[in-house]
DNA sequence: GCCGTTTTCGGCCCGACTGTTTTCAGTCG
């Protein structure tokens, strides 16, 4: 089995956290922290680099010692360093440690002075009332470790970035009622349009900061206040989403916004350019002693700092801030250069608007083409089409077309991929349409190296325009089905055939990771909604977040061409 | 443990809030 790359990630995190608590220098627990950040971002896998000669040292925060183990673990999938301080600090620390008011030195001394090695053992001390007598603790700490417990807080769960769309919405709208002259932003990783947040992040400006903050905490979906100063504030949603807020005044905006959206990588790295020059970057502002020389826009801080404007959605200290000085960053995809959706559904199959009503959608949104690609007949469960019924469709769509002015709907199929890699439906009535969306809807446990091979067999098909959500993944829901994403993108390069970027918020597929690979690569991506309605054609958006995150720019996208050229990208 | 247009040694982002203290450490973002 090849070691993956979140699996190294996973490893050196975990290394991060056990040396944290062992007391270990600081900056040595930062450095196995960003290096799992960045193997956990690699457009590649650290195998294949190795095997082809690769120097991993040459990455950044991976320098000789890290280069080494990392070798290692690939060679022996084994981490001695961390095995040794598993085996120094046994039992279920890390996730201790994970609990909100515990951080590396309480979880110590727990460990140390009152014998807690797991959960059990903790909730036993906890009830027996020996904590509060630890140097550093209380009935407080005490009290927090028990609901914590109870509550099985402090497990990570992230929500999608489309469910956090609403309660974030509604919490700024709720928080902008309270002055018009307050300026209300969420920012956090759901400014940066992650695809899935943690918690939600609100920046208010006002010259009576502790009036926002009162307001903030008296929203009526506010389930508990965890903090409550007069320029901040945490609060648990009855939803069970925290949110924080940070109140500056105007002239600090610029900084808080930066600092509130992050990420903490991004900011670390701006800090240190500030740092470069003798100034001190802080959330107030760009500091020269004690002369704020900038801070009331994001643009000034960046400006100052001699980098060009950085989006969101790059902020993740991925070589974004290189760019950034190079006057080199990406000019990122928009919604705008959206041209049509290149994968619908009518109600032909499991969609529930018809031919014409998709149409009349797409060209409302002022798309030039739409393309139907209800699903093919193994696709029972969604009544897929056998080449009798899709030849059908096919005439409706002619009828149409000719409605239409100005507008053209492609016919296509989301043609499934049988588990040898077969296609679903004959040559014959393929050879009929103008695009082909070929995708996997069983057969998810296949090994690794079968779904691979299954995966280039349908696309070694002249007629396979696209495939559709590529590892199959389901956020939060369902992993991604084993597949050599690496080896498809090469075969999809190799065979001029294209890879979507599935939009619908449960899915994102491929993730930023890979889109970003994908376009190394030169392999160009459709970003396409999967509307089963009208009014999900919008999700196509949160395929634009995605993609933004990916580096990708309309260049890499073959739904931004105007319809000849898009026609003619299909042609293989 | 990483890194270098002053450096191969000596730096490594910065501040608010809480609960514990009696001036501050720990935690968090």
């Amino acid at each position: 089995m090849p070691v993956l790359n979140a699996e190294i990630a996973a490893m050196f995190d975990q290394t991060a956290e056990l040396l944290e608590i062992d007391g270990a220098n600081p900056f040595r627990v930062r450095a196995y922290r960003r290096a799992a950040r960045v193997i956990d971002a690699l457009p590649q896998s650290v195998e294949s680099m190795l095997a082809a000669g690769k120097d991993l040292s040459e990455l950044p925060g991976i320098g000789k010692d890290l280069a080494g183990k990392i070798a290692e673990i690939v060679r022996t999938a084994k981490f001695p360093l961390l095995e040794s301080l598993k085996r120094k600090l046994p039992g279920d620390l890390v996730e201790i440690a994970g609990i909100p008011g515990l951080g590396p030195k309480r979880v110590k001394l727990l460990f140390t002075r009152a014998r807690v090695r797991t959960l059990e053992d903790l909730r036993r001390a906890a009830r027996s009332g020996r904590l509060r007598r630890l140097e550093g603790f209380g009935p407080k700490v005490e009290q927090n470790i028990l609901a914590a417990l109870a509550k099985r807080v402090g497990t990570e769960k992230r929500t999608k970035l489309s469910v956090a769309e609403g309660e974030a919405d509604a919490f700024v709208r709720y928080l902008q009622a309270g002055s018009p002259r307050w300026r209300v932003v969420a920012a956090g990783s759901f400014r940066r349009r992650r695809e899935t947040v943690g918690d939600l992040d609100f920046l208010v400006t006002a010259s009576n900061a502790r009036a926002v903050a009162d307001r903030f905490v008296g929203y009526e979906n506010v389930a508990e206040v965890r903090t409550h100063g007069p320029e901040r504030a945490t609060v648990i949603l009855r939803s069970g989403l925290q949110a924080d807020l940070r109140v500056v005044h105007d002239a600090s905006y610029g900084a808080a916004l930066l600092y509130f959206t992050g990420s903490k990588p991004h900011n670390i790295a701006l800090r240190g350019v500030a740092n470069e020059h003798d100034w001190k970057l802080n959330e107030y502002g760009l500091f020269a002693g004690n002369r704020r020389i900038a801070g009331a826009t994001e643009e000034d801080v960046y400006r100052k700092l001699g980098l060009d404007f950085v989006p969101p959605e790059l902020r993740e200290d991925r070589g974004e801030i290189d760019r950034a000085r190079a006057r080199r960053l990406p000019r990122l995809i928009t919604l705008a250069d959206i041209r049509g959706d290149l994968h619908t559904h009518t109600k032909w199959t499991d969609g529930n608007a018809t031919v014409a009503e998709m149409a009349g959608a797409a060209k409302a949104r002022g798309y030039e083409y739409l393309a139907v690609t209800d699903h093919s007949r193994k696709v029972t469960v969604a009544h897929g089409l056998d080449p009798r019924q899709l030849s059908r469709q096919l005439d409706e769509i002619d009828r149409v077309n000719d409605k239409l002015d100005h507008f053209v709907v492609l016919k296509g199929i989301e043609l499934d991929i049988l588990p040898d890699g077969r296609l679903d439906l004959p040559d014959m009535i393929l050879s009929r349409l103008d695009i082909v969306v070929a995708a996997v809807h069983s057969g998810f446990d296949l090994p690794r190296e079968k779904q691979t091979a299954r995966v280039i067999r349908a696309m070694d098909s002249r007629r396979v325009s696209i495939i559709a959500h590529p590892t199959g993944r389901l956020i939060g829901e369902r992993d991604p089905y084993e597949i050599d994403i690496e080896r498809i993108i090469e075969a999809a390069r190799e065979r001029g055939c294209h890879l979507e970027l599935n939009a619908q918020p449960d899915r994102l597929d491929l993730n930023e990771v890979h889109a970003r690979a994908a376009k190394e690569a030169g392999v160009k991506l459709a970003i396409s909604s999967d509307a089963h309605s009208t009014a999900t054609l919008d999700w196509v958006r949160f395929g634009i977040d995605q993609a933004r995150r990916g580096w990708i720019e309309p260049d890499d996208v073959i739904n931004t061409r105007p319809l000849a050229a898009l026609r003619k990208s299909l042609k293989r």
